[in-house]
RNA sequence: CGCGGGGUGGAGCAGUAGUAGCUCGUUAGGCUCAUAACCUAAAGGUCGCAGGUGCAAUUCCUGCCCCCGCAACCA
């Protein structure tokens, strides 16, 4: 029953700061599609990493008196911990300074180069002193930065390699005619819309002297190439490409089906930027970008100085790595920003998984312990019940729908009351557990994409025919 | 007239041209298998404002108000 090969990935955080809710809720929704189409007897090649060149990135460590190899190589780690503290199932974690992955954007710069769509021109801008960075006329406030209005704008001419990006405009208007390559919709439009107001080149490289931690572009020492036109790379190099010694990228990304997860910030890059790459490199387009929202706390972005910054590893380590995925799939909607604050992760967790799920679990458990028998779940047959509302990305839906069969079993329980039917009519009270049992049993099945631990946990107990140790205990 | 998203009972969200649903919270019952859990019922909304089209609009159209993102080299 299996399908094409299947390639997901995420975006790469950029390793200046510690990882967030944002984060997590990427990882968790391609996390969740991964096992779900490895349930589905899809072979599945799921990638993440860390994007760790360019000048926030070296500044940032001299500000934290590190190296700056030692400042990425924290921050890597940081974000492999909130992996592994999310359960991701991922096949790799590439990081942009992997030697491999370095050999890989040299490759594509040259395939773009060979191609005639890199040129080298001067370019002219305001520079920010304060900021260490070019402004555009637009984020200026009278010809002043807005972040440092002290400080004089200095008109600055630099040579940079630019890639022309103008010579794409029709191409990527046919690409995003395919009413799959964007979800949702809606920015699909917006793609639409944006690459029809024409497309500027835009420059690809920096002076090394005024920006050292990246990749030199090929043959040319004193420029190193800006940092997305590397780190974009990360989709095919985590493949092996362009080796390909392992047949990977082969597989996943030319005979596969390919998905990328990204924020809804990511359209111009991930959809347009990137995919005009591809064509210049003459490489297969993206099939699928998903773009999520984002989480915001009390109606506004989470922000250190607005003390409202939720921490997905104090999360974890609070109510567990089951708890944070249910609420980022469940609680959060796909697509659109949503609302999270402490109280309501505690609110959701103490409803649905304390009182809804955890109990519903120990009260069936609890029921076939004390009245069935091993030959009796050896010989039940367990139905399998699909989630359709995740062919859509709808991972919201999806839960409700399982969380309709968790009341449903609730419900059942209460009005046909098998513990008191057990009592009488032995016979006919073990059947109605057992029928309770395959419920449990298809809840942990639609679950395992979602909460993996929580389905192997419930699979274990009715194979044991065992009341498991409490799965979401009460928090103060 | 820059682009897009949104304004629905106390809170957070669904939803549809024709008795307005869900979760949480509140109140009253019930049950006792279970984690003081679970089930049932009730209270609570002029579905942002004003017009228009329709037999009928929260749902379609127009205008306005308010909130939130984005506005290209930002990784």
């Amino acid at each position: 029953m299996g399908g094409k090969p299947f390639y997901i990935t995420t975006t790469l955080p950029y390793v200046n700061a510690s990882p967030h809710m944002g984060h997590a809720l990427e990882f968790v929704q391609a996390d969740t599609l991964a096992r779900a189409r490895r349930a589905q007897g899809d072979e599945v090649f799921f990638s993440t990493g860390t994007d760790e060149h360019g000048q926030k990135i070296f500044e940032a460590a001299q500000r934290a008196g590190q190296s700056v190899q030692d400042y990425v190589d924290h921050y890597a780690t940081e974000f492999q911990k909130l992996g592994a503290a999310l359960d991701l199932s991922n096949d790799a974690f590439i990081r942009t300074t992997d030697p491999a992955h370095i050999k890989a954007a040299e490759n594509i710069w040259r395939r773009c180069e060979a191609g005639g769509d890199i040129y080298k021109k001067t370019y002219a801008g305001l520079y920010c002193v304060g900021c260490e960075s070019f402004k555009t006329e637009k984020e200026c406030e009278g010809g002043k930065c807005p972040l440092h209005p002290n400080a004089e704008l200095k008109e600055i001419s630099e040579e940079n390699y630019f890639f022309k990006f103008s010579n794409y405009q029709e191409r990527l208007l046919a690409y995003l005619e395919q009413p799959n390559v964007i979800t949702p919709e809606w920015r699909r439009i917006e793609a639409i819309n944006f690459v029809k107001g024409g497309l500027e080149d835009f420059s690809i490289s920096r002076e090394a002297s005024r920006l050292s931690w990246g990749i030199p572009t090929p043959d040319d020492e004193s420029q190193v190439m800006y940092v997305w036109f590397d780190a974009l790379t990360n989709y095919i190099s985590t493949l092996g490409w362009p080796k390909d010694v392992e047949g990977n990228f082969q597989k996943f990304w030319t005979d596969g089906q390919t998905l990328q997860v990204a924020g809804k910030d990511q359209v111009r890059f991930q959809s347009l930027m990137w995919q005009a790459m591809l064509m210049s490199a003459d490489i297969k387009n993206t099939d699928t970008v998903f773009y999520h929202g984002f989480i915001t706390s009390g109606g506004q972005k989470m922000s250190k100085s607005l003390g409202n910054v939720i921490n997905p590893l104090d999360l974890v380590e609070k109510y567990g790595t089951d708890a944070v995925r249910y609420i980022l799939l469940r609680h959060v909607s796909p697509t659109e920003d949503s609302d999270l604050t402490l109280d309501a992760v505690h609110e959701y967790y103490t409803a649905h998984l304390t009182n809804g799920l955890g109990n519903l679990i120990a009260r069936v458990m609890k029921l076939a312990e004390t009245h069935l028998e091993p030959s009796d779940i050896a010989r039940m047959e367990t139905p399998h019940v699909r989630v359709d509302a995740m062919d859509d990305f709808q991972f919201n839906k999806a839960m409700d729908f399982i969380w309709e069969h968790v009341t449903g079993l609730d419900e059942y329980i209460a009005s046909e009351k098998p513990f008191a039917v057990v009592k009488d009519e032995p016979e006919q009270g073990k059947e109605m557990i057992l029928s309770c049992i395959k419920q449990l049993h298809a809840i942990a099945t639609m679950l395992a994409p979602f909460m993996p631990q929580t389905s192997e946990k419930i699979l274990a107990a009715i194979k044991e025919n065992k009341k498991p140790e409490n799965l979401f205990p009460r928090k103060e």
